[in-house]
Parts: C-alpha cells; sequence; structure tokens
DNA sequence: GTATATGCAAAAAGTTTGCACAGTA
DNA sequence: TACTGTGCAAACTTTTTGCATATAC
C-alpha cells in the first residue's frame, strides 16, 4: 500500500504537476504537523525540516494543493486561516471557539443534500466543508461557573 | 420592525459592547456591499462611507463580531479570507471553484447531526458552517468544452 | 532538451500595536 | 464621570513578484 505522500504527489502527477522538493516539504508538514496550520505554521515547519526550500514556494505550493483539492483552507469559525489535508472520505470538524480543540466527527449528511442540489441547479459537485461550532464539555462547564460568580 | 442594522448594534449592545460609529460602519458596509467581502474590502468600503473611521477599528471590528457570530469568515473554497453577515436561520452556499459564484442553499440537514453530536459528546454547539464546492453549470460545461479540443 | 518550478531578495500588502484623546453609557 | 473604544502612525508580519538558475520528466 502506497504511503500517504507517495498517495498525494501521485494526485499531484496526474494532474499534471511535477513531484519536487519544496512540495514534498510542504506535503509532510502538513502530514507531521497539527491537523490545522496557518501558513506561517507551515513556513516554519518546512524551513526547520528543509532549509533549501524558499518561503515562496510554501506559498505557491498551499496555493496549488488547495485549488487541486488536496488541501483545504478553513478559519475554524476565527478569522485566522488554517490548512489541513483534505480528508478522503468524510470527516467533519466540531471545533470550541473557546479552547480552539477540535473533534473529528465521522458522520456525513451531506451526501443526500449534494444529490438534490445537483440535480435541480446542474452544479458538479466536487467537495464540501461542514463545521460545528459551539463550546467543548469542559469549556461549556467552565463559563457556566464564571457566569454564576458573576 | 427593527431594521437589519438596528438588529445587529442591539446584539453588540446585549453582548455588553458600546453602539459606536466605527462598528456601524463596519455593519453597514457588510449590509450594502457583497454578501463575501475581504478585511481589506470592508477597510475600502469604510474608507469610502465614513473616512473618519481608521483602518484599526474595522480589523478589530471585524474579530469582535466574528467571536460574537454576527459575522463568519471564510475561505469560499480557496485561500482567501471573506467576511459575511451570519444569516439568522439557516443559509448554506454553493462555491464555483472556477468564477467564485455563490449560490445560496436554503435545506439545512446539519440540525440532525447537531443533536447526535450533542448528546454523544456534550458540546454546546453555536453555530455551524456548511459549504459545497464544484462548478456551476457554466463552468462545468466550458470546461468540458476545451477538454474536448485538447 | 525543454518547460516547469525554484530560490532569492526586494517590494508590496495586510495586520497589529501603543498611546493620547474622544465619546458612550 | 469612568472607562470603553478610537484614530493615528509606526512597526511588524505575511504574502507576492520578477528573474536568473536549477531540475523533473
Amino acid at each position: 500500500m502506497a504511503s500517504l505522500i507517495e498517495q498525494l504527489t501521485e494526485r499531484l502527477r496526474e494532474a499534471g504537476y511535477r513531484n519536487t522538493p519544496a512540495r514534498r516539504a510542504v506535503l509532510e508538514a502538513l502530514i507531521d504537523g497539527p491537523s490545522h496550520m496557518t501558513a506561517p505554521d507551515v513556513v516554519a515547519a518546512v524551513d526547520e525540516s528543509s532549509p533549501s526550500v524558499g518561503r515562496a514556494s510554501v506559498y505557491r505550493t498551499l496555493e496549488l494543493l488547495t485549488r487541486l483539492g488536496l488541501v483545504q483552507a478553513s478559519t475554524l469559525g476565527g478569522t485566522e486561516t488554517t490548512y489541513m489535508l483534505a480528508p478522503s472520505g468524510h470527516h467533519h470538524h466540531a471545533i470550541c471557539l473557546e479552547c480552539r480543540a477540535t473533534l473529528e466527527i465521522d458522520e456525513c449528511v451531506v451526501g443526500e443534500l449534494e444529490g438534490l442540489l445537483c440535480q435541480r441547479t446542474g452544479f458538479e459537485i466536487r467537495g464540501h466543508l461542514l463545521e460545528i461550532y459551539g463550546l467543548c464539555p469542559r469549556c461549556a462547564t467552565s463559563q457556566r461557573n464564571s457566569n454564576q460568580t458573576e
């Protein structure tokens, strides 16, 4: 079975792009790092692991990977853009607005909606993003407590 | 019936924040402008309508409005962050990856999932974002045509 | 061999900060 | 009146660009 990095570079190749050290370095940073990284996070990680790769290539690669759908950008309910590897299959997130923790959700209820949308509008669907915002149990509890003492 | 701007400033007030000219100018820019605006778009619109409001206040206000949930930031499937008024009720988007057109979707299938998530994990849900990415009918057609002639 | 992709460094763009002052509640 | 919020300008961070060179295929 092909490793994740191999699968991803293969998808680049299929789309007509070359398999270069800079692109591998960005993919590896995303694979090895936390599930959501800002652009400067990725720049720093690449600079750590592959100092010969330039900043500009990191930005160019993040843009390319996002355009091809290998990577997905999201604001996680805040204002800061983060990048994550686009999960194959369905994985969505519940995000705590307080502590920024993310929780994976496996259930996917979007499929049925996509069918309907495609039928009604002729939209050709490529993917989707579903994020649920709220307070994780820990933060919900501590917020209730602090309200009591106010 | 209270106008939209009044409803929004009222929500600010309820959260303990003051109703100031800078905040009204940002809200008005979002109300009057296109449905998705980047931060520099909002800065420009405010500078147009209320030249006395400073750039910094626009950023501070966008951050505040997002934190309070009056505004939602999203990358629309690309890498650029845009802001939109968070619609009350359910409105989601289908976004064309080619021409960036957005299409409103009224159906909401997330409610049931939220109930399940809340029950299972104790997450206290405040909102959600659902975006469907793909090609609008027009771009899907023109892409098929250009593939034929390749 | 050739076109794509790169690193570099500089420029541009975008965002944040500190602080004295203004204006809301 | 008290304190939140502001404008300003400077500092800082992030992102983009142009171009000669390297390298994947």
